[in-house]
RNA sequence: GCGGGUGUGGCGGAAUGGCAGACGCGCAUGCCUUAGGAGCAUGUGUCUUUGACGUGGAGGUUCGAGUCCUCUCACCCGCACCA
């Protein structure tokens, strides 16, 4: 019989949908349950955004989670591994807007695609909890959660210079700008003062950082890229007076009358060196400190200019600093001396106060800036010679530890001590205070688009801003003819829709023409899981409680910062709430790596694309499931390889001909002698020696698989294992092992063990297999347990080395006595003649691995 | 610039401080076959081959280093005027 991957995989593909079988029910509602269950098990993979069809990204994601979830139900765990959309998104509307048919439609052909070839993959997933979040049993909930942020005050408008993507004609948020483009479509992102939507995440920038804390297993990697992003510094919030003058406030100045301008510093040691003072072009002080000034023109047109000059070159590092002077000065409040105020574009608005306190002497940036402006450079920390001229002026900016100088009676102590004592001090002055400063900003959660969730939010001209009652949702999306994006939402044009009554005064209201950004969507949807067939709540709590927080959630790195931050947040004011009893969800995280071809990531521009469903149809999903994860460590970044493939295919088809010679030959099967499989415990007395080598592989084998599948998340090496195994199987077999009824009974047992470890990978071949060894269903059985007696051989070869340097080997038992060992390996020919002569220094044991003989 | 990571045969990759190169691909030779992008067997790090050398490079620790430490080079990823 010719293994044939597409009869067996749909054969096994109807029983699993017909039967059931990955239908994973709730725990019996109120049985007493709280918190957690301890039989129950989430794995999770991120789910795709249905843009065409599935790739071999998600081939790996997918295949990933499947043989974890595979793996866990065999050790006895109700594992639940669902699976859905995430629908909503501009890809769509952009087919929407090419082909002017509703993105809805296009959305369920791809989602529908996406289906079919998981299914062919042969995933596990209990698809009766599908969830997509494009329809409105879902984004109903989603407006709700909304609401529920709203009322908190998490959800809040403000005006604010925003990203706009002229491409993609909408404002994007923080996450999603990367080195000042469009992450979708890299068209440069401008600045625009928009009225926009956002939720409070800077409130959780704290928890969202000690909460880390709170994960089991995530990579460090991601850990230090959120941190990055949430780019907490502690320092001082310092007052500078700007004296007022002539001018500023009718024409005569009151004695002594300022303005104080606040800015943050993590360096409150170096205030007696702030030889200068900066605002960014942007600041609202900018313009009274110069109106009716002497330098007026000037100033206004540079801040023009700097304003004008896209994020990117603005940011742009190599980029001479530019500046201008104001004319007027500000009071250091340290020394009470007078420094120059500059308007100047390497200070940014959207970080601290919009001002600093520039200490050229210390800051590499001020340092710059003083050189170029021929402003002081005042030491205040000492400064090794190394950062000075022969004339003991500094050549460079010095950030270094030191002591304080030049700096009154702080003079004398450390950075570390003057950090607390300067801020102390200005603090009992009014003038200053211990500070923290995130450089995270509000999430921008407002699309000027149609293919979103609506934001529940009316506009009433009598009651102003008013949310829509919760018994009013969904708001659910109209059918509209032009998706085209015109600098508003598309649905600002819906007149039909816009305009409505307010619940409150039943007098006419707008609706908010914005969705959401599909990160709200994405942020909650593994709630949905535990129960999206709740009509009446968001998700049921109980069942939430049972299966939550993801146990491990597969994904791809792209998500670092954005889904994963997002998410974290999400679930934390949920906590909060009352509405969740956890403050992390995933509690384990796997970040996959990602599929290269012919040297670069497959996409269709560069006509690099392996279709999975291709690769399915020439070799079977067993055969393109195993591949993606014998390919290399699943955290790595692996190159595609035809002939890679084409090495698993004739390795699974080597294990169907030996499992089916095997039944043909009455070793395996009905026919075989022996009870059920999983009792199968090996009682013969003695084993012979080639019996025994057979049992041990086949315990080491089972002791690999399980650590590395298990633990690991090694697949390759599990992969690797079961090879060695099933080829020291067909070793035996051709050595003759299968002549007596002994040495049958370890084949089949060998056999049986190969077919059960390699069903997570290959679980078609696993079934079918299975059952013609005469077996019910395999993906209820209990995962194989090594036996003890059979973990080592009875005799090991060691090596023997003269000076780290492998001359012999010998043969002894296992657990033979060090001096035994010692003895044998000093005799043997090999070794005593580097011994003559010399004398021995040294003697090395590592039991049943080597001898080490150090001789001199 | 800062932070993180990776460097091992022709290729993908294995190796709790203990025999470097498991496993797979490719290649070679042979067998089998009407045929082979099938199957089987054997071999396959390098070299000046009784042996020596080999994990980007240079040092160090150790009886012993791909693995630990120091320096260095290359590449990749993230952040990037964050005060």
């Amino acid at each position: 019989m010719k293994y044939n991957p597409e009869q067996i995989e749909t054969k096994w593909q109807k029983v699993w949908a017909e039967e059931k079988t990955f239908i994973v029910p709730n725990a019996e509602p109120g049985a007493g349950l709280k918190g957690k269950g301890a039989d129950a098990t989430y794995v999770l993979e991120m789910f795709p955004y249905p843009s065409g069809s599935a790739h071999m990204g998600h081939v790996k994601n997918y295949t990933m989670g499947d043989v974890i979830a595979r793996f866990r139900r065999h050790q006895g765990q109700r594992v639940l591994h669902p699976m859905g959309y995430d629908a909503f998104g501009l890809n769509s509307e952009n087919v929407a807007i090419k082909t002017g048919e509703p993105p809805g439609k296009f959305t369920e052909e791809a989602i529908a695609t996406i289906n079919r070839q998981l299914r062919r993959l042969g995933v596990a997933i209990d698809w009766s909890r599908e969830v997509v979040t494009c329809r409105p049993e879902y984004y109903k909930w989603t407006q709700w959660l909304f609401l529920q942020f709203y009322k908190k005050g998490l959800a809040y408008k403000k005006e604010a210079p925003v990203n706009w993507c002229p491409s993609c004609q909408t404002v994007l948020a923080n996450e999603q700008v990367i080195e000042g483009a469009c992450e979708r479509c890299d068209s440069l992102v401008a600045a625009k003062k928009l009225t926009q939507w956002f939720f409070r995440i800077t409130d959780y920038a704290e928890r969202l950082l000690r909460d880390f804390d709170k994960l089991e297993s995530w990579p460090e990697r991601v850990v230090t890229m959120q941190r990055n992003w949430i780019g907490k510094s502690t320092g001082a919030d310092v007052v500078f007076a700007i004296p007022l003058v002539r001018g500023d406030r009718g024409d005569a100045p009151v004695p002594g009358a300022t303005v104080n301008v606040t800015v943050f510093t993590t360096r409150p040691d170096t205030l007696f060196g702030a030889t200068f003072f900066v605002l960014a072009p942007e600041h609202p002080l900018v313009e009274d400190l110069v109106r009716g000034q002497e330098r007026e023109q000037e100033v206004m047109l540079y801040v023009a200019k700097a304003m004008g000059t896209s994020a990117i070159e603005r940011a742009s590092i190599e980029k001479e600093k530019t500046g201008i002077f104001t004319g007027r000065y500000a009071v250091n409040p340290v020394t009470g001396g007078k420094i120059p105020i500059f308007v100047a574009d390497y200070v940014l608005m959207e970080y601290g106060t919009g001002a600093i306190m520039a200490v050229p002497a210390h800051d590499e940036r001020d340092f710059a800036f003083a050189q170029k402006y021929g402003l002081e450079v005042v030491e205040v920390i000492s400064t090794p010679a190394e950062f000075k001229d022969e004339s003991g002026r500094l050549t460079s900016a010095y950030a270094g530890d030191g002591v304080l100088v030049n700096s009154g009676h702080f003079n004398g102590l450390s950075k570390a001590e003057a950090i607390v004592k300067v801020t102390e001090w200005l603090r009992d002055q009014g003038k200053a205070d211990f500070a923290v400063n995130y450089k995270l900003r509000d999430w921008l959660l407002s699309r000027q688009r149609y293919w979103g969730a609506p934001i529940p939010i009316l506009y009433c001209d009598k009651c102003g801003e008013v949310p829509v009652p919760e018994d009013q949702l969904p708001v659910l999306l109209p059918e509209i003819t032009d998706y085209a994006p015109k600098g508003m939402s598309p649905l600002a044009a819906a007149e039909q829709w816009v305009n409505t009554t307010c619940p409150q005064c039943g007098g006419p209201a707008r609706r908010e023409s914005d969705t959401m950004d599909t990160f709200v969507d994405s942020s909650w949807y593994f709630l949905r899981y535990a129960s999206p067939w709740r009509s009446d709540v968001a998700f049921d709590r109980e069942a939430v409680d049972y299966w939550l927080p993801v146990d491990q959630y597969i994904g791809g790195v792209e998500h670092a910062i954005l889904h994963l931050m997002y998410s974290r947040f999400f679930t934390k004011v949920l906590y909060d709430l009352g509405l969740v009893g956890f403050e992390e969800p995933f509690k384990n995280l796997f970040t996959q790596g990602m599929i290269y071809h012919k040297g670069a990531k497959m996409s269709k521009s560069k006509g690099n694309v392996v279709s999975p469903d291709e690769m399915v149809a020439k070799y079977g999903a067993d055969s393109v499931r195993s591949y993606v994860l014998f390919m290399g460590p699943a955290e790595s970044d692996a190159e595609w390889n035809d002939q890679g493939i084409e090495g698993i295919y004739r390795f699974l088809g080597r294990v169907w001909r030996q499992v089916t010679e095997a039944v043909d030959e009455g070793i395996v099967g009905p026919s075989a002698p022996g009870g059920r499989p999983a009792d199968v415990a090996f009682d013969q007395e003695t084993p012979t020696a080639a019996e025994r080598a057979v049992l041990v592989k086949t315990s080491q084998v089972v002791q690999k698989a399980t650590v590395d599948v298990g633990q690991r998340f090694r697949f390759n090496t599990a992969l690797a294992a079961i090879m060695e195994l099933n080829n020291d199987i067909a070793a035996a077999r051709t050595a003759g092992l299968a002549r007596n009824e002994a040495g049958r009974a370890v084949l089949r047992h060998a056999l049986e063990t190969t077919v059960r470890l390699l069903e997570p990978f290959a679980p078609h071949m696993g079934a079918e297999l299975w059952q013609l060894m005469g077996y019910g269903a395999i993906w209820d059985e209990p995962w194989p347990q090594p036996d003890p007696r059979f973990l080592a051989l009875e005799t090991v070869e060691m090596a023997v080395q003269i000076n780290g340097k492998v001359r012999d080997r010998v043969e002894v038992a296992k657990d033979a006595p060090t001096r035994d060992v010692l003895a044998q390996a000093k005799s043997l020919p090999g070794v005593a003649k580097y011994l003559e002569g010399k004398t021995l220094v040294k003697e090395v044991v590592v039991p049943g691995r080597l001898v080490n003989l150090v001789v001199r």
